[in-house]
DNA sequence: TTAAAAATGTAGCCTTGGCTACAATTTGAT
DNA sequence: ATCAAATTGTAGCCAAGGCTACATTTTTAA
């Protein structure tokens, strides 16, 4: 079953949909551990302006996809899957953010491009990002 | 209510996804019409890769929506708010498109990327892609 | 220590965007 | 003109990601 290249396209994009969320996730949680210790349900619902049940919901996905433990009334933990799924996250993250503040975007904005960006931009891509932020060109 | 920024951010994200679907289709629809004059049901299944009824049933969505025209075994018509959504959505494409073929990015990877990224920069990312297209740097 | 508040869980609903299977209509070729 | 192929429509299913309402458990303060 070949497919033409636009096809081809929209089938990258909506298998980058699948992945977002466990990767924003996964970030979130990491995020919140470093800056209070533990991670819990509320913590995410209002990182993502959702209602805590749409977080319980997506968080024990989550855990059956094997990136997160939990147990009932307790803090969420990150696997070791999901900790390698955050670290890479937020270099991509990273490495978006920097690259378009270093094209001159203010840091406002930025913030929110690099938040829907992130998950769209190729390995190549990425690389490109990384050395014009360092060389600036 | 007021949200945290990160919350906000998030809303920006989720509202961007709601658009997307609309975006695409004005998008393609419009490049269809131009290649072949009509567009059909079939012609938007093939370019998305779903199936005939997906496609039918985000066009009687986006039809509600305004955004579309239609009646049974009639090809697909773009309404006033659908061309002005098209051109605006083929223009933001093309921004991004060659603002990475300035970078350097490989034009298969460039394809790609601006598929995905397109619906998520904001009106001064963009001003700043298209500076930097033009003036290099 | 115990009652209120906060956090979590559960039930059940909605929309979007996928699908298969089958029915109906339109188009094209003989 | 008719029969096959192509196209479109419809019914009904699924998962993800939203929600409210209500039940349960934990935490906190009086």
């Amino acid at each position: 079953m070949s497919s033409s290249p636009s096809a081809r396209r929209h089938q990258r994009t909506r298998r980058d949909h699948s992945t977002e969320t466990a990767e924003d996730y996964v970030e979130a949680v990491a995020d919140i551990v470093d800056e209070q210790n533990t991670c819990r349900v509320v913590d995410l619902a209002r990182r993502f302006a959702v209602s805590h049940v749409t977080v319980t919901k997506t968080v024990s996905r989550l855990k059956t996809a094997g990136y997160l433990d939990t147990e009932p009334y307790a803090p969420i933990r990150l696997t070791r899957k999901g900790k390698r799924v955050a670290q890479e996250s937020r270099r991509r993250h990273k490495i978006v953010y920097e690259f378009l503040i270093a094209l001159g975007i203010s840091e406002s904005v930025a913030e929110v491009d690099a938040e829907g960006m992130e998950h769209h931009v190729s390995a190549e891509t990425l690389g490109r990002f990384e050395e014009f932020t360092k060389t600036g060109k």
